[in-house]
DNA sequence: TTGTAGGCGTTATCAC
DNA sequence: GTGATAACGCCTACAA
């Protein structure tokens, strides 16, 4: 048992043919007889072989059938957000034709841990939320000259890019509200940056994560003056605790709320209940994402449904066409504006 | 730019030294002096080279850096679930050491499609949740030769497992709430088997999800006849309906239920307070996970605590052990019973 | 400290 | 339909 694993060569002498004629048994690129088959199997099977060495072959192939996916977070914080979820998926489902899996990669490994971008057998890879941090792993990996391809997030010149009409969408929630009569409005919105604990923040900030930026860009386009309360993350407890910052104070409630995920939107709305006021007579929220928010029942929010399994998706294709020798064109998708029981005309004062 | 890719030996040539010592500058395994170094870092500057191919050093060292993770089900829906979530985070940090990274791989796949058990360069596999569907796969690493482990299922024979006392956990739950006086008890299950849909099940009903099973058998020997009403997954509106479905009608009323998951939990919890039950006062209501359920504040959730992440780092240890040589023991963790405010005693008559 | 040699296991190519 | 040959790019004894 403690003896070398048996190769295709052995397998080949064993069943009296040639190591080629064994390899195309088992790849099936050429046309074998059954007699030799059989006994190509027949030999691999008393020798327990089980296939090609994939690592072999790989090197053979210049293929290893990897694509990687480099988060700039803990993947245990990059899967409770649920729009990532379902990119993996359409992700996944769109590498797999290839032959190919995903390997889950985070940037920033402390030297000398884990697989990286570098050490990494690689086909493509693909950066997820591209901000600073992802932009020296992205120098890395196009110096190894495998396509690269980022989805929300901006890479810069020449990097094919995912990308998702944040303004303009925001901009359409926005003015839905509009139209309903608010004027005192206030903004729930991701983090502004890296490391960013929850707190109102200056009209000037600077906001180095750009999809916050984009969304907020798109409120304001709307809503100049709105004073907006970035949260520290994605959560129904960050939009709780944002909500309570801002329907504190009786006196300066607004009339609607625009967050800028569901899941905050979810936490505004429980805020709201908290504070005695009613959605959507007292309150207004719209959220962004339009995924499901478990518990949120019997709310059906107002929001922007983005095609979070679509980047994915594309994500992949593109990835597919560049390893075809393709292009790998940037594309941007489009939200889907969706009215759900959470909005209504603005109370008379 | 359409030639071949620099290699090592290009390197070597062009810094006039040897193959060895350029590959030894880039592994740093052996001693070399700072002016050779330096001639071999410029060299592959030149030629634009960025490190060792990971193909051909993979195949070379035997070793390709990466563990497979296994699920059963769609990768989003692996990672809806908190606790895989957690679990992930602990088997990524514990590979991270071995440099290695994690590649996702979802069970039977479409024939032909995607990165398998049986066509990746796998150092080792870990299994999620092995029932029915991973049995096969199992069959096809093991062949191969590589470590395989299991968290939260039964791979049977001498496959080493990361296990849980689900049984005796649920009976502390359960025991709890008879030392609170409760009689009249209700279970609310995760699904008992793939594909089900939510509704009551028989007393004999045949359970062919482990973790199901255990954790009901843990509640049955402290409430033998408890009605059970399984759920078809781990959500809060799957709780939030079970949760309906046993309020329904106030004759029947229990005054506590034992979830099989903090999730559904908390759905119960909402389910009560819609009917107009107040917990704990009215009703009692455990869990199981001991996760951060987002949005529940401000309820404290009676639970049982389980190592998720524990579990996963146990995996990843397991593997490295392997790896190593070693035998790779099962292990078993422990639920820590935690009180929180969901649980009162039993109201008067 | 540096160089030489051999092979890791496979598969593409081409000839037969 | 089958076989010989030559890489794929690297690493590590071992020798110098």
């Amino acid at each position: 048992m403690s003896t070398r694993r048996a190769t295709i060569s052995d397998v080949a002498r064993e069943a009296g043919v040639s190591p080629s004629t064994a390899s195309v048994v088992f790849s099936g690129k050429t046309p074998v007889s059954d007699a030799t088959r059989s006994r190509v199997l027949d030999a691999a099977a008393a020798l327990g072989y089980t296939g090609p060495d994939p690592r072999a072959a790989s090197l053979r192939r210049g293929r290893s059938g990897i694509v990687g996916v480099v988060f700039e977070e803990h993947l245990g914080t990059a899967f409770l957000d649920p729009v990532k979820t379902l990119m993996m998926d359409g992700l996944a489902d769109a590498v797999a034709p290839l032959g190919a899996g995903l390997l889950l990669l985070r940037d920033q490994e402390s030297v000398g841990a884990g697989a990286t971008l570098t050490t990494a057998p690689l086909d493509a890879a693909v950066l997820v939320g591209c901000s600073g941090l992802l932009r020296e792993s992205l120098a890395a990996v196009r110096a190894r000259g495998i396509p690269v391809i980022v989805i929300e997030g901006d890479a810069g010149v020449d990097v094919p890019r995912i990308g998702l009409d944040n303004r303009e969408a925001q901009r359409q929630a926005a003015s839905h509200l509009r139209s309903l009569g608010h004027s005192r409005v206030a903004i729930v919105a991701l983090p502004i940056r890296a490391g960013w604990s929850r707190d109102w923040i200056p009209g000037d900030a600077e906001i180095t994560i750009d999809v916050t930026r984009e969304r907020l860009a798109g409120a304001r386009d709307v809503y100049p003056d709105a004073a907006t309360y970035a949260a520290a993350g994605s959560f129904i407890d960050e939009g709780l605790a944002a909500g309570r910052a801002i329907f504190a104070d009786p006196a300066k409630r607004p009339t609607a709320v625009i967050a800028q995920s569901d899941l905050l939107a979810a936490g505004v709305i429980r805020a709201a209940e908290e504070a005695g006021l009613g959605v959507p007579q007292d309150v207004s929220v719209t959220g962004f994402d339009g995924i499901v928010v478990d518990g949120l029942a019997p709310y059906e929010l107002t929001t922007l449904v983005q095609p979070a399994a679509e980047k994915g998706r594309a994500a992949g294709e593109a990835v597919a066409a560049m390893l075809d020798g393709g292009e790998g064109a940037s594309i941007s998708f489009t939200c889907v504006f969706r009215e759900g029981n959470t909005t209504a005309p603005a109370p008379a004062e």
